[in-house]
DNA sequence: TTGAAAGCGCTACCAA
DNA sequence: TTGGTAGCGCTTTCAA
């Protein structure tokens, strides 16, 4: 760092520095304020046309794009919203969720940033969170608890939403408990007239989030009835699905819940080449209500999940941003139906 | 929703402000120069143990957050790489490169952000990348051109790095031409005997950056051949598939490459509804290597994809943010070979 | 209609 | 070992 009198230009081929407001008024001939007020549009003051001009041909010229973090330091706030990155493999459901959440925060003026997913957890992924100062902060699953709400509001935060199976203090919610897919699918199927019932857990790891609330959800349908829910780990590759169905017969199952589509048709087609007819020996079920259950033989009976709409969750957002003193909002958004097909 | 009105604080609990360094000084009773020696742990200066403990002490107590955007502001730099949200929806294989690139880029201390997808393109999105100034910006896809790139630099982004079919000029490029892919299909249709050959092109938008050069690669592989290639318009959906299915005949194809292995699906269904035989009428192959071709049957030929590691790309990121003049590195990054299995 | 200047929160230089 | 303070780029009074 080169310190004392500014040297013209030590550096021989300096990288021409970042230019400021403070240039393009320079090259205008008028003041930094002028700049500002010309750039931003701002209403309470006019400007006459041929000071817009050259502000803005200077502009231009010099390649000037403003600096987010110096205005944002003096605004004393900013319209970013941060959601950090989910922590389960995003399907195409949740894809699909999040690119309209986008849009619709797009065009209330927001900027949504995720936040990529460092080795942080708990408190200490919120306070990384709370560093970039974002006006909102919305939060996928679980993994925040009340003291991380906590943090991010006294960092200025004005809305914090969490999207998962439960609320936490302080918070908005967008309650999407899982444990109603896991309820639905075996209820399916007791009344189709089963009563061993395998529920799938997938062994991979971020899953638990769903997995959990859907095998609830499953041993809740079968309680107080003749029926019973049996646990089936199953990690998601072939050889895993091959042992598993090696050992069907011996569990005695009469019907299954796969956890998803994309595990049913893994266990379907094991079941299928161990020589287990479907539905007829075993029912199967599936959910997410995938393209591929559709082309599977049997159609595979599916639970189709109702996701909340991202201009519905944007339109809460900047409610909650407006009026960040509001009690917050719990909203149960998670629907689910059973799509019957050919495999149940 | 329900929309609750006003509920009673007006400024009655006035959000006690956000905490700031210097609160933190005033509550230990030292300047902000020490709190930011402490809270640095700047090695330059010693700060005695009992001081130490105080300001820590302190900082904890008020539930300070360093502001990351004051803190750039000062430094003249932030350590924020930016990937804008991809223009193509993301699948299983991108999730986990962004997975791994976001791990290794936090382990080098980088914060990873990505950009969401709001209605820009083109120079217009590049400027409001350039406003969070970040270290360095990671494209997916096309849609950063050469003035993009130049918007950027000016902005002082150290590294700028493509991830697409083709290098743009002042960017470094992890060159990903899917070209290859489908040469290496339709290469192996024809040397399996096949001179009819069908090549899919999903009608969905966005995908046409992966899409087009498949085509391409496709009509390069039978050029100065015997066999022609003729392109499949689809759309993902199982009337589209059943339509084209319904004239295959009609068609004269005896292979057919079907973008991927999620359109090979949907197509084999569409076919094997309609009576055609797969491999012995029509030989299909797909790509990208997903689960579900090996559990289709006949199972689904593929063509396996390598992506580059996300450990290697976070390693270009900080080779080129350490040195910024270097020339531009080009790497082809996108190895691609076909896994033959029953259906072709 | 335009300009001068204060100050957002932070770090690093200098002096004490 | 610690404190005073300038200044990063920007917006916004207040004066001219």
């Amino acid at each position: 760092m080169v310190q004392i009198p500014k040297p013209p230009a030590p550096e021989s081929l300096a990288p021409r520095s970042v230019p400021t407001s403070a240039d393009v008024a320079r090259l205008a001939g008028v003041s930094r304020a002028t700049v500002s007020y010309v750039l931003n549009n701002t209403s309470a003051v006019r400007i006459s046309e041929p000071t817009r001009r050259r502000v803005h041909e200077a502009a231009r010229e010099i390649g000037y794009v403003p600096h987010a973090a110096a205005r944002s330091l003096r605004a004393g706030h900013s319209r970013t919203v941060l959601m950090p990155a989910p922590s389960f493999p995003a399907g195409p459901l949740y894809s699909r969720f999040l690119g309209e959440l986008q849009g619709a925060l797009g065009r209330l003026d927001y900027t949504v940033v995720q936040y990529g997913g460092d080795g942080r957890y708990g408190d200490e992924a919120a306070r990384a969170w709370a560093e970039l100062r974002p006006v909102a902060v919305l939060v996928p699953g679980a993994g925040l608890g009340p003291r991380g709400v906590e943090i991010l509001k006294r960092s200025g935060v004005r809305a914090v939403v969490t999207l998962g199976p439960e609320a936490v203090e302080g918070a908005h919610a967008l309650l999407m408990d899982h444990e109603i897919v896991g309820h639905r699918a075996v209820r399916h199927l007791r009344e189709r007239g089963h009563r061993g019932i395998g529920v799938v857990v997938p062994a991979e790891h971020g899953l638990e989030v769903f997995s959990a609330p859907r095998l609830a959800g499953a041993r809740r349908a079968v309680r107080d009835t003749d029926a019973a829910v049996t646990e089936l780990p199953l990690a998601y590759d072939e050889g895993a699905a091959a042992r598993l169905a090696a050992r069907w017969e011996s569990l005695g199952l009469d019907a299954v819940f796969a956890y998803n589509d994309e595990y049913a048709m893994l266990l379907m087609r094991a079941l299928q080449d161990e020589g287990v007819r479907i539905p007829g020996d075993t029912a199967v079920i599936g959910a997410d209500d995938l393209m591929l259950g559709r082309l599977l033989r049997p159609r595979l009976s599916t639970v189709h999940l109702e996701l909340p709409s991202g201009r519905d969750l944007a339109a809460l957002v900047d409610r909650a941003v407006h009026d960040p003193g509001a009690a917050p909002e719990r909203h149960k958004v998670l629907g689910a139906a059973v799509v019957p097909r050919e495999s149940s």
